[in-house]
DNA sequence: TGCCTGATTGCCT
DNA sequence: GGCAATCAGGCAA
């Protein structure tokens, strides 16, 4: 079932840990693609450099500031976009990135979008998950409890996952410059669908 | 296996 | 004008 709109009006922290194991689906055009939500990174108000919003609102980052539940998604490097959750509460711009997916459904689709066979390399990454499900920059803003990009509750797949105690691995966040020392990128113990890249070391 | 680099463009200073 | 919450491919070992 999708996630409602108070699963979103939480700590952003506690968001990023929860969405964990939960499910990033899209119903588009083409057909329904939904991938396992295995690596998240928290972004938040305040003292955190790293954030998009530490200056302020800007039109690029003006989605973080809106109401929680909704997709911030930013185009990065000339050449992709990165998918976000708004989170803790409007006005405060914070979010949730998502980081790595492991393919659940549709997988010939993604396959197709990603040109690449191999399933590991489908959506072990923020760029990569965007291309695999289909995610666009139209659909920045868009709300994820209404869809078509949405997100599914744990227990969305039982036969695939049956219910389980996740183990939640916490570490510094990858590719930013500021705010590194910061722990708050969140993944699943010893899954096979997280990203590669690891976070720079602060000396 | 792992490090290094080029690609490519909208946004912010 | 510089840079960015990335990725794929090439090359060395």
């Amino acid at each position: 079932m999708i996630l409602t709109a108070h699963f979103y009006h939480k700590n952003t922290i506690t968001v990023a840990k929860q969405l964990l194991g939960t499910f990033l689906a899209h119903d588009s055009p083409q057909g329904r693609t939904a991938a396992r939500i295995v690596e998240t990174e928290a972004y938040l108000y305040g003292d955190d450099p790293a954030s998009h919003a530490h200056r302020g609102m800007t039109k690029r980052n003006a989605v973080m500031f809106g109401p929680p539940g909704r997709a911030y998604i930013y185009f990065i490097y000339g050449m992709y976009y990165c998918f976000n959750v708004v989170t803790s509460r409007e006005g405060r711009g914070e979010a949730v990135l998502i980081r790595a997916a492991q393919p659940v459904e549709g997988l010939s689709l993604m396959q197709e979008r990603r040109r690449r066979t191999a399933v590991k390399d489908l959506s072990n990454g923020p760029g990569k998950l965007v291309i695999a499900l289909g995610i666009a920059a139209h659909h920045n803003g868009s709300c994820l409890i209404t869809g078509p990009v949405t997100i599914l509750s744990r227990d969305s797949y039982p036969e695939k996952f049956p219910s389980k105690r996740l183990v939640v691995q916490v570490t510094t966040r990858i590719g930013i410059s500021d705010g590194i020392d910061l722990p708050l990128r969140f993944y699943l113990k010893d899954n096979e669908f997280v990203s590669n890249a690891r976070p720079k070391s602060s000396n």
